[in-house]
DNA sequence: AGCGGGGGCAAACGTATGTTTCAAACGTTT
DNA sequence: AAACGTTTGAAACATACGTTTGCCCCCGCT
């Protein structure tokens, strides 16, 4: 085949690896060895890691940002919609718009905080450029459903969001391990992201 | 002398290089180059690049929290506080409790985000065996301020605040940049800071 | 004055990384 | 079946890194 799934095969290991470890410290030999193919075949499909990173990020958000796209400009004929409404919308799409499971969405969550919180300004400025659009989208659905609070404000309290939701599902795994050590209590991903929402709402109404 | 001030050079540099950087990307070169000393400086007086990083965080964090534990101590005896008042203090304190300006605070935030997002193990380790006890402190004097929400919530949502402030300090310059560029707005770190309390209060509420 | 040791220095060491090379294997087309 | 472009394979390459090594200087001591 002229596409083999070589290409496939590397993607999935730099992506779990990529989460666990992150960026730098993951190296090519270690997701050529996951992948089972050749050290050379990373900067034969890809170029080189850089692009690959960017490759990762790609197959993950091209389809979510399509999918939420469709989802808003639906809302956007249905009139006004709510908070609870909106966030609703974009968590389910984030946590289930691939087939597979939610493990899915975490790792990815996982690698956006790597992305924000590490020096990958080729990567900052690659999502800024292909996905900005759809979070403006986002944005301004926002702004009719909590006029009362001023565009500025509004900006900063999604960025806080998004921190929020970022920063948890990156570091889900320990937030479980800390739960159940100070609460006796085993906390299911599920219930953590659930209880995002109310949290998110309450901020951004401030 | 026998303590020269090779080490607070070292300190000083590596805390703004990590934080611009991250802890993988900073080479030992890069530090000692800034800081104006031999490369074996730091592997003479830390012993190795990973003893770095705890360094760095212990000599900010250990002043913080004890400014912070003596802090609640006397909320403890003064009875109840609400959130505002616990978030308000936590807050002045970190923005302020280094006699410098508040950008030692943001370089630290960004530190604390590379911690999270980053797979330094044994960094977690040891901030929550240095520090966990501030940190249930606080958990329980907010548990007396917002008894209406069940403690395992509470707990999550503080975590959830701690994302949102982290990953907000994190990626200010970022968010400065945007916020030029889509508002046509400068905004101060000190604003956003400052908008980070109602959003934070308003989520924990919920 | 002589000595001893803590600290600084340049240089080197071993290793791991991203990338490149070039030949062999493969699949498709003629 | 032969020829071609595409993909894989093992090996090498250059480089950057963390760490270690000796040697030097300089200060406080007897």
């Amino acid at each position: 085949m002229s596409q083999s799934d070589t290409v496939q095969r590397i993607l999935d290991a730099a992506e779990v690896l990529f989460a666990q470890k992150g960026f730098a410290e993951t190296s090519l030999r270690a997701i050529t060895s996951r992948a089972g193919v050749n050290l050379a075949a990373v900067n034969y499909h890809f170029g080189s890691k850089e692009a690959l990173i960017q490759a990762v990020f790609e197959r993950y958000l091209t389809p979510f940002c399509q999918a939420l796209d469709a989802k808003l400009q639906e809302l956007e004929g249905q009139g006004a919609a709510d908070l609870e409404k909106l966030f609703g919308v974009a968590s389910r799409l984030a946590l289930g718009s691939h087939g597979d499971e939610p493990r899915r969405a975490m790792i990815f969550f996982r690698l956006s905080g790597q992305a924000y919180s590490q020096p990958q300004d080729h990567l900052r400025a690659y999502l800024r450029e292909h996905y900005g659009a759809v979070f403006r989208r986002f944005l301004a659905l926002l702004r009719t459903a909590v006029p009362e609070v001023p565009p500025m404000e509004l900006f900063l309290r999604v960025h806080f969001s998004l921190g929020a939701v970022i920063f948890t599902l990156s570091g889900m795994e320990s937030l479980q391990t800390i739960s159940k050590k100070d609460f006796n209590t085993d906390i299911t991903a599920a219930r953590i992201t659930q209880q995002l929402l109310p949290f998110v709402v309450g901020g951004i109404r401030g």
